[in-house]
DNA sequence: CGTGATCTTGAGGGAATTCAATGTCGGTGG
DNA sequence: CCACCGACATTGAATTCCCTCAAGATCACG
């Protein structure tokens, strides 16, 4: 049996579609399943009483979401676009973990990258608007993108909710990086990035 | 053999204390040991290149950290005043769990919580000062205090490090809700919450 | 090619920061 | 025991960054 979790996943679970804006699970439902993209994309976020919402992440072809070790889930979780998924059920890895020791590595493994990637969206937050922005496209670069050409799957309003900002401060910052030459916004979607340095040169580490 | 990682991790390593803002391990630093706060406390943070620090959380006793289930530490912890530490071997732990089955199933609970903790503190840093501040001391109040009576282990710098605010926003919330009779201020590091449910109303969820 | 959704741009306002001065606490030595 | 000193905290004034509100531009899609 293969036993890199990753990778052998679609082995294991039922593909569905999800349409564009649909739900694929909700705060705090029960997290029986958990997921690998595809294709399309997906935003995982929460909600707050009064209507603000968090992005925490966006998942891409490849990557596996929802796995959050606790019964019930943090976030909710919606398809940006038509979206593919592997279906995983939890119980079934459960199963599987106790006949392969190696999965709880993996699981470990798996859990570490999200809490890393939780611990640079908290850093993030507490810096300026530039800087959130210059990371942000310099993340999507690396994992969206055909050389340097960005494809962004997400509207402004979704930047703006990962970001902590306002969507008109998304724009207006979007704006003057390409006033600056660091990017040409080729349609609102499609973003090149001219001088990935120059947007090195924003960020702080 | 007691299974019951988080309350026999004191059985498997020795005592060491540290000296307030003295240093417990460096981000990047190896991750080769763990730890559970014995007396005093820790805080865990990131420096940005240009100084700009922030705090990912405080430890108080009882509590694990260290545990980032990478090579190397995403964070640096230091002392917030004279602490005594358990100290585990990573490796240790790792032979451990080879041996018994339930080892990586705690190892993923506590993950899972450190989890939580990264999403919420990320959350918290998309909200207003005031609701900042009131989700602070209620968060305090469950950890570290006597009744209604809060006991600070850290300074006004923390807070604000912790918060994503700055030293002179964070005194200015504390007074106003002082002024409000939400709290009393007994010294800098004693506050009493005459009135928790005020503070709950400035917050959302 | 029209229509609604999405995005941009401008003007004004507000929340939090920065800079600067003052106040308070806690520990130490006289 | 108390007065002093340095560290920590508070307060005020001015500024800055980002947000909100509002209007106009552009895109996607039937």
């Amino acid at each position: 049996m293969n036993t890199d979790l990753k990778n052998s996943i679609y082995l294991l679970g039922p593909t569905i579609t999800y349409r564009r804006n649909s739900e694929i699970f909700g705060e705090s439902e029960a997290a029986d399943y958990f997921y690998k993209v595809i294709s399309g994309s997906v935003r995982a976020y929460k909600t707050l009483s009064d209507g603000r919402r968090q992005i925490g992440g966006f998942y891409i072809p490849g990557d596996v979401f929802g796995l959050e070790f606790t019964e019930y889930h943090a976030f909710s979780a919606e398809a940006i676009r038509d979206t593919k998924l592997i279906i995983l059920k939890r119980a079934t890895m459960n199963a599987l973990a106790g006949s392969n020791v190696s999965i709880p590595q993996q699981l470990l493994t798996l859990a570490s990258t999200e809490l890393r990637r939780a611990h640079n969206h908290a850093l993030l937050l507490i810096k300026s608007a530039q800087e959130r922005m210059a990371e942000f496209l310099l993340e999507m670069v690396e994992r969206a993108a055909e050389g340097n050409i960005i494809e962004l799957p997400m509207m402004r309003q979704d930047i703006a909710d990962y970001l902590g900002l306002s969507i008109e401060t998304v724009s207006r910052i979007l704006r003057s990086l390409e006033a600056a030459t660091a990017i040409k916004i080729l349609t609102y979607r499609r973003i090149l990035l001219q001088n990935p340095a120059a947007l090195r040169s924003l960020t702080s580490h």
